[in-house]
DNA sequence: GCATGATCATGC
DNA sequence: GCATGATCATGC
């Protein structure tokens, strides 16, 4: 029989084990245990499997599950994607940081480290509109972080948190801001707040967690079996943004001709400059598809700034439907989340003199102060304006509308993305493939596909230094 | 010259 | 076929 929290490390592991192709349903049926829809509908999917797999009731926070092995135990979904590949479905949470004790602490002496050094990692597959007592549990890893190749750089998370909470920040900080060990909002909503060290105003509660990105990377490789990922540090120490300084550094200065001749390119397509990129870090497919990038969420950009010391462009962001956004909350939008987990990696090309010169990089991500002020306030405007109806105009070839365009807020806006225009409106008005290139509003009227757009204004913003 | 709607080009 | 990065075109 197992003997719950006090399971050692081989307890634990060939339990684990002993789990891989079941579902918590198998696994009662296994021990002869029936439990209550009411039990089964309160708790997570985690806290069923701690109890009934391990023997384990629930315990206190601040020590890891099992105790004296020092082990934590994680049950954690990951998904199949549109492309076929797998995904984490969610980050993964690990403590609560206490902004009164943790910077107190070095990382090896933390709570964070004490608690979560060694996780026992069940993965389950999550699929759609299936009860969960019947999702299977698939693979399981126990995950050293003593033994892990991204020691160095969750250190350096975990140091960035902490040095925002001495320096009074702790309502500054924002999931985004580090790699791969993040710091996500955890609470139901904006009055789950805390009080921190160095300074009156209130903080966000916030647990440590592993970024959905790294957890995405962590399931490729130890379920997906992928091995044709390339990496950024090919085999150095260094950390990441070390690494990508040292190699940006080398080419700083250089035009856009000069480096096209230095990586043999010909072509004249519109992807000019992300192939220069490329070249610049020895990857074959793109940046963004590589391990580093995809672990920490981080979104190449190649940006040109005009002999004005204008943007040309502003960013796009993926086209949203009109009829699933008006049915979120600002909390749990599609829109704050990717404004929360997402880093961008602006590669900076500046036109002197008729040339675009390579000028270099800036990693970023935005502020939190933004995303819960002007932008929430934009969304939200945004959502309105869809379901009071959008108002529309005839200009000839054009249909102009009074979703919030790039003058509203000097941050973001919404604009059209699509192959072509299409619309049909309820005054009769038509134009285009609508079931191509439209889609349907929740008054039931057909408009060109939209897409929210960082403003190139903002960008400039970001890149200043580099003007 | 910029705002903004429209469209091209590429890759999955 | 479509999403998405890149870019164009028109009118104020």
């Amino acid at each position: 029989m197992k003997n719950g929290r006090q399971c050692n490390r081989q307890e634990i592991e060939s339990i684990s084990k002993s789990a891989i192709g079941k579902s918590l349903n198998d696994i009662l049926r296994e021990e002869a245990i029936t439990i209550e829809d009411k039990e089964a509908n309160k708790g997570g999917l985690g806290q069923l499997i701690e109890k009934y797999l391990f023997g384990m009731e629930n315990n206190s926070d601040s020590e890891p599950d099992f105790m004296p092995a020092g082990i934590e135990l994680k049950v954690t979904p990951y998904k199949k994607i549109k492309n076929g590949k797998l995904s984490a479905k969610e980050r993964l949470v690990l403590n609560i940081i206490d902004f009164e004790t943790e910077y107190k602490n070095e990382f090896k002496s933390s709570h964070f480290w004490y608690k979560n050094n060694k996780v026992q990692i069940l993965w389950y597959l999550w699929e759609t509109n299936k009860d969960k007592k019947d999702l299977k549990i698939t693979h399981e890893k126990m995950l050293e972080l003593s033994n892990s190749e991204d020691l160095k750089q969750i250190e350096e998370d975990w140091n960035f948190i902490i040095n925002k909470i001495r320096a009074g920040k702790a309502h500054e900080l924002s999931e985004a801001d580090t790699m791969y060990l993040g710091a996500c909002t955890k609470g139901a909503n904006k009055n789950s707040l805390r009080k921190q060290p160095f300074s009156e105003i209130m903080a966000m509660q916030r647990a440590f967690c592993l970024k959905t990105s790294y957890m995405t990377a962590l399931v490729r490789k130890y379920i997906g079996n992928y091995s044709d990922v390339e990496k950024i540090l090919k085999g150095s120490s260094q950390l990441f943004e070390d690494y990508v300084k040292n190699i940006i550094d080398k080419h700083i200065g250089k035009s856009e001709a000069k480096l096209k001749e230095e990586f043999n390119i010909n072509s004249n397509s519109k992807d000019n400059f992300s192939l220069i990129v490329n070249r610049m870090f020895d990857v074959k497919k793109g940046l963004k598809d590589t391990e580093e990038f995809i672990k920490a969420n981080i979104i190449p950009k190649t940006i040109r700034i005009e002999e004005n010391g204008r943007i040309k462009e502003s960013i796009s962001f993926p086209i949203f439907k009109f009829k699933e956004i008006v049915n979120e909350t600002w909390e749990e939008s599609k829109f704050k989340e990717e404004l929360e987990t997402t880093k961008y990696m602006f590669f900076i090309f500046r036109k002197e003199n008729g040339k675009y010169i390579f000028k270099g990089f800036k990693l970023w991500n935005m502020p939190q102060t933004i995303i819960d002020t002007t932008i929430k306030d934009f969304w939200e405007k945004t959502i309105n304006t869809l379901k009071e109806g959008v108002k529309f105009d005839i200009l000839g070839n054009r249909v102009c509308n009074n979703l919030p365009g790039i003058a509203d807020n000097g941050f973001v806006h919404v604009r059209p993305h699509s192959t072509k225009s299409a619309y049909k409106l309820n005054s009769g008005y038509q134009k285009g493939d609508i079931s191509k290139y439209a889609d349907q509003l929740p008054n039931g009227e057909w408009m060109t596909k939209q897409c929210f757009w960082f403003n190139n204004t903002y960008i400039k913003e970001i890149i200043r230094d580099f003007i």
